[in-house]
DNA sequence: GGGTGTGAACGGATTCACAGCA
DNA sequence: TGCTGTGAATCCGTTCACACCC
């Protein structure tokens, strides 16, 4: 409750680092180098696995070993909460297959779409129900997380749908502010609005750069 | 430089929000309003308006129209920034088809793969080029934004390329931090995090739920 | 020396409180 | 009275500084 969400960001990025120095047979890391492949500080890497629990030793870094088993009794529970996606469109059918063997640990156990020419067989290794059948599966196989992919005047009445499912996690790709009860978690991808944030950054970038090509002249 | 990140997002929101207003016949509308539909507090709205350099009268809200007129001329530069897509893979083609034709303002006007089946011809609308077409391209045609939706291993070299070629800001969904010279934006979007955090957050929501029930026995 | 662990200082963003106005 | 506009205060996250240990 007191942990900073930016830390819970920084802790999934520094698992997947860990990972994947894992994979290349090192075991001992100092948080230099865990920052410097995250962009970030290594006070900041220090920190963030203090708040996690994780610890290592002085001039002798962190053991990557017990390091990612801190990181995960950190963030992840006893058990995988299942994962299913809503709306089997070309997004939804892209978060399939991106999230499709990725990782053991939360992958996408079912999908549900309206149009019932998708449902009843299999789309990137996930079965694809029909929306009537939503509670029902959500419920046999304890799913926790849901992932929405619709339309976003569907939204609203999907989310409504899920919550009342039990769902306890949502990621919606849909350009709309859900309402949600406050036992659920509600995390927008809004993808115009990113889109849009970089559009008028990059314009400061280029704004920067002009004024600094004035100033030469 | 002294606007906070997090206002340029909600200015995006806002904008949303008062576009779908008008097409509603909305003409006035209170900070109020905004801030319900974008679920933040009235306050926020009208410090964020200040700063965007907005404005309303006293107890009569803000004009829809002329707020729409502020808004853009903070957000948006005097000409539209292109937008090309590199991986038109499952991902990059749900991106086609979720940006295309959803503004005028930023729409994506080229797409560029290493699969040479998929150049020479149009996806959702999109004309599709090789890779070495690219640095040409967003040349001739003032591409100024790239969305880089491929895989984790190429992301970099794809990235150093779009900046060799005059990009001003990248959106990256590859998950892989990238190393952008300083006049480049880079933002970005990482599923695999997002979804883990969603997993973090509602675990933590399982747990007060949890502690709350045994508080009432 | 060099790196970890952590209290303390700093800075930035949100929230509060109130002045001003229809 | 009710909403806008904005300085002041608060809160939160990052950064600094230094004690401690190898």
């Amino acid at each position: 409750v007191s942990v900073p969400e930016k830390t819970v960001e920084r802790l999934c990025l520094y698992r997947r680092v860990l990972h994947q120095l894992r994979t290349e047979g090192v075991e001992v890391v100092f948080s230099r180098a865990i920052a410097d492949r995250v962009h970030v500080r290594s006070h900041q890497v220090r920190r963030d696995l203090m708040i996690a629990g994780a610890s290592g030793v002085p001039n002798g870094g962190y053991a990557v070993r017990t390091l990612l088993e801190d990181i995960a009794s950190f963030l992840d529970g006893p058990r995988s909460p299942g994962v299913c996606l809503v709306g089997a469109g070309r997004l939804g059918q892209a978060l399939l297959s991106y999230f499709s063997g990725r990782w053991r640990w939360l992958g996408i156990t079912a999908a549900f779409d309206r149009d019932a020419s998708k449902c009843g067989r299999h789309i990137s290794g996930c079965p694809c129900y029909t929306m009537d059948e939503m509670a029902a599966v959500i419920g046999e196989r304890g799913i926790g997380l849901g992932i929405l992919a619709v339309p976003a005047e569907e939204a609203q009445a999907v989310c409504d749908e899920l919550c009342a499912s039990g769902i306890r996690g949502l990621l919606n790709f849909a350009p709309v502010r859900l309402r949600v009860p406050s036992a659920v978690y509600c995390e927008d991808v809004d993808l115009t609005m990113v889109l849009e944030k970089v559009a008028y950054y990059a314009r400061c970038e280029e704004e920067v750069e002009e004024t600094r090509g004035k100033a030469e002249v």
